[in-house]
RNA sequence: GCGCGCAUGGCGGAAUUGGUAGACGCACUAGACUUAGGAUCUAGCGAGCGAUCGUGGGGGUUCGAGUCCCUUUGCGCGCACCA
């Protein structure tokens, strides 16, 4: 038996489709609207498993949608800046342009070859000078409203990459992309002001009802608002004011000391012409050479010196000594604490390395907690002690309580405080967007002529893989003219992250070919938002958060029309082989183009959509490919088969026995079932297994007596139709061998009919005490008291009940009979 | 440490609102066709001879729990000195 020759059909219909620019889209006011979004991938020029899986659950939603009566926006393109172009010129002496566009070359083809209806005609690179003139263009933007500034500051610096990291961007004190230990370095760079985002970005998570609760949560985490107080303590014999901030105002009382952060400027106030000035410089210095890895491996043991001076409590008038240590962080609030031993653990810690007094001021009334032998702090809600005409108030009133107080008497305030810093943008690399700012002695830094962008990227440059960045070798590039004065001036060679350019291509694909704007007004107001976004969760926070935020910030300066960029998201699972991670290290990498060159992509895609839901893990199994295939197969025959029959059948059919009746069940409850599972749920392994047993119910139809053309023809034909999402292929091939000369595509997806899922008999089960005793069918549509008085009626049912007293009879309709017997 | 998620046959997974647990597929077993089959078709396939027992363990709510509540274990993920 020959098997369904995939190469070519599915070569045929892939060059059919180009030629027919099947999946063109142009705006259509009439229709409603649909944009599906599968995140771009980086050009590395290898697909793998995890991006077959992507755009095939992306394509399955675009091919339903449009199918369904939708104008369906579906674009493709590459994030083609970054660091691997870079290496590669490095290592190998290639131009960064050459491997990257050659790279995107080789995805296409296999991206073509999955048979995903992207509308290529839309297709962006983030590389492309038309491109990241706009991302320029932007960034100008931001920077006239204020959005984008330059700063000295201590920096996540990756040696490895030789560049600075966002925040985002380092992952348990290493770099996200190559792993290296990440330093500091004080370095001046470009930031975004995202922090002036952060409630928004925080408050509009609980709208987006489309997004799963996870990545809403680690949003919320990474912006990280915590309410609290600043309140300002004098520091003894300086003139000097040190403001703390605290969530636990109403243990103030409880303060026995002050800490404050190696980094903090007023350190050197402090111990100016004191006799501890050396032991804290040397204790600043160590710190200074410390990574965040080693500074959070003694999490529990604290370490600090004694500046030599004292602070003085507003609320006590008791003096506390101040500490400098490297557990309280510099960019967080003030950089300066307040130690409440009692009820903060590293307090805690730190008061029992130092020998400090603890005091506790919050008693929880816990039989278990010893408050004048404390064994860890304490952080239980209660009522104060030790804290003046505060004790005895509860401790959140308490709260309430001195931060009015704090105010009223001009110490301080109520302060919010985010973990959320502001986005650092520069990298010193060359593959990049160049960040288009002038240096001018006269004028200060100020943004390039809008009409002179892109600025482009120079080709002159040396890459050494040291130092600064490769643009710095330029001789074209970093001299030019200011601007505003005319005069001598330089350019800024930094680039920007990659994180930018794929912050707003969703917003380019709505209008990918304008030359004159980044995007067109309208256009974007009518295919934004996204509808459906798709992705791997490695993005919750990075990607989705500075696309949020870039969505804002534009819709702000009056670009877009919406705040939030994505209304729905889908983050898929990973793909694993044998319970690990499919990488090249353990060797269990499956390649798609070898899978694809094999069975083809219908095959492939079937395979991934089949074996489980698209946002848990998916464990690869050869076997299980093996069978999708044997299922196209299987389909093809049955074409192969009944296509003499239903060729010319008619386009409408009568039910005429019992044998119709259930294949237009089956039928109908295929289309029903596909339709709410492509359509929203989007649990396409459950549609498929409804379409196999479509499949299934067909070959039984088949070989019965009377055979009825019309219902066969509407049976198969329906199958094919809500099949070819799924296995695109050969579906277009199926449909031509049934006699149709246009597209599949181009049908409208199929209505099931609510009376044809109406049985005449339903089986019902009988419980004795919830246990289930015997199955039987009855008619349909029996009111709760009939199917109580017939069951009840049955001999049978009276066996099974025997000589115990019926104490309830629990009857649900097409369900069951439950009898509570004692 | 804090937060989130998951746990169902030999395996991937179904059960959408509390109502027949195991759909669909893989693997396996037997048979048919065949020179042969790793093709195809037919039948079987949670455990137990059986009554029955079965959704990680224990408890609860309910006529009825994979599904709801409490508790516990294991695994995975995220954050992690954020005052």
């Amino acid at each position: 038996m020959a098997y369904y020759d995939f190469k070519n059909i599915e070569a045929k219909w892939q060059k059919k489709w180009e030629e027919e620019h099947l999946f063109k889209t142009t705006e259509d006011a009439s229709k409603e609207k649909y944009y599906v979004l599968e995140m771009f991938p980086y050009p590395s020029g290898k697909l793998h498993m995890g991006h077959v899986r992507n755009y095939s659950i992306g394509d399955v939603i675009a091919r339903y949608k449009h199918m369904a009566g939708y104008n369906v926006l579906h674009p493709m393109g590459y994030d083609s800046f970054g660091l691997p172009a870079e290496n590669a010129a490095i290592k190998h002496g290639v131009e960064p342009a050459d491997w990257t566009w050659s790279n995107m070359a080789e995805m296409t083809t296999q991206l073509k070859r999955m048979g995903l209806s992207y509308d290529w005609d839309r297709s962006v690179a983030t590389c492309h000078p038309k491109y990241y003139k706009w991302m320029q263009w932007i960034f100008i933007q931001f920077y006239k409203k204020g959005l984008a500034y330059k700063k000295e500051n201590p920096v996540n610096w990756c040696p490895s990459c030789a560049t600075v990291l966002a925040n985002e961007q380092v992952v348990d004190g290493c770099c996200e992309r190559c792993g290296s230990v990440v330093g500091k370095k004080n370095l001046s760079q470009w930031y975004f002001k995202i922090t002036d985002y952060a409630d928004r970005l925080l408050e509009n998570l609980d709208e987006l009802e489309g997004w799963p609760n996870k990545v809403k949560i680690m949003q919320k985490n990474w912006i990280g608002r915590s309410v609290g107080a600043e309140v300002q303590f004098k520091v003894k014999d300086l003139d000097k004011i040190f403001t703390v901030f605290t969530t636990r105002v109403d243990t103030i009382f409880g303060t026995t000391f002050m800490v404050i952060a190696p980094e903090h400027p007023e350190v050197e106030n402090l111990i100016k012409g004191t006799k501890e000035e050396a032991v804290v410089r040397a204790y600043i210095e160590e710190a200074s050479h410390k990574n965040d890895i080693e500074r959070s491996s003694t999490v529990g043991e604290k370490t600090g010196v004694f500046t030599g001076r004292y602070a003085v409590n507003p609320f006590t008038g008791k003096e506390i000594p101040i500490y400098v240590t490297d557990y309280v962080l510099m960019g967080y609030g003030t950089g300066i604490v307040m130690g409440v031993p009692a009820h903060d653990q590293r307090d805690f810690d730190f008061a029992k390395t130092f020998d400090l007094p603890i005091i506790p001021v919050v008693d929880p009334h816990d039989p278990e907690v010893d408050l004048n032998d404390l064994k860890a702090a304490c952080k239980a809600e209660g009522t104060l002690i030790n804290s003046g005409e505060f004790d005895g108030m509860n401790n959140l009133v308490a709260i309430e309580k001195l931060i009015e107080l704090v105010e009223k008497k001009g110490i301080g305030k109520k302060a919010v405080n985010y973990k959320l810093r502001d986005w650092l943008i520069s990298r010193q690399r060359y593959w990049g967007t160049p960040i288009p700012m002038i240096y001018c002695e006269h004028c200060g830094w100020v943004p390039e002529k809008e009409e002179n962008l892109p600025v482009m990227l120079p080709t002159d440059v040396e890459f050494t893989g040291k130092g600064e960045s490769p643009i710095a070798t330029s001789k074209t590039f970093v001299d030019t003219v200011c601007p505003v004065c005319g005069k001598p001036a330089k350019r800024e060679i930094d680039t920007m992250d990659t994180f930018l350019d794929s912050s707003w291509y969703f917003l380019r694909y709505c209008d990918a070919r304008n030359e004159g704007e980044a995007f067109n007004y309208d256009k974007v107001k009518y295919w934004m938002n996204v509808d459906q976004y798709i992705g791997g969760v490695e993005h919750a926070i990075l990607h989705l958060m500075y696309a949020r935020f870039f969505q804002m910030a534009l819709y702000d300066l009056g670009l877009v029309t919406t705040e939030e960029p994505f209304k729905n998201l889908l983050t898929q699972g990973m793909v694993i082989k044998d319970g690990k991670k499919m990488s090249k290290s353990i060797g269990n990498v499956v390649s798609p183009d070898e899978i694809i060159g094999k069975y083809g992509a219908d095959t492939a895609r079937l395979f991934i959509l089949f074996a489980a839901p698209p946002d848990r893990e998916l464990d690869w199994s050869d076997t299980g490919v093996e069978g999708s295939y044997r299922f196209l197969n299987r389909v093809y025959r049955l074409v192969d088969e009944v296509k003499d029959t239903v060729i010319g059948a008619a386009d409408s059919y009568e039910i005429k026995n019992s044998d119709d009746k259930s294949l237009a069940f089956e039928m109908n409850a295929t289309i029903k079932k596909v339709t709410e599972d492509a359509g929203g749920r989007f649990n396409f392994n459950t549609a498929i297994s409804s379409i196999m047993e479509l499949v299934n119910e067909i070959y039984r139809y088949k070989e019965v007596k009377e055979i009825n053309a019309a219902l066969l023809k509407a049976a198969i034909e329906n199958m094919i139709k809500v099949l070819s999402p799924f296995t695109p292929h050969i579906c277009e091939e199926m449909w031509e061998e049934l006699g149709h000369g246009d597209s599949i595509y181009k049908e409208k997806w199929p209505v099931f009919d609510e009376k044809a899922l109406v049985k005449d008999e339903v089986e019902v089960v009988i419980q004795i005490n919830g246990k289930v005793k015997e199955k039987l069918n009855v008619p349909n549509g029996l009111s709760k008291g009939d199917l109580e008085a017939l069951i009840m009626g049955r001999d049978n049912t009276k066996q099974l009940v025997g000589d115990k007293a019926v104490v309830k009879i629990i009857a649900v309709p097409g369900k069951l009979v439950n009898i509570v017997v004692k």
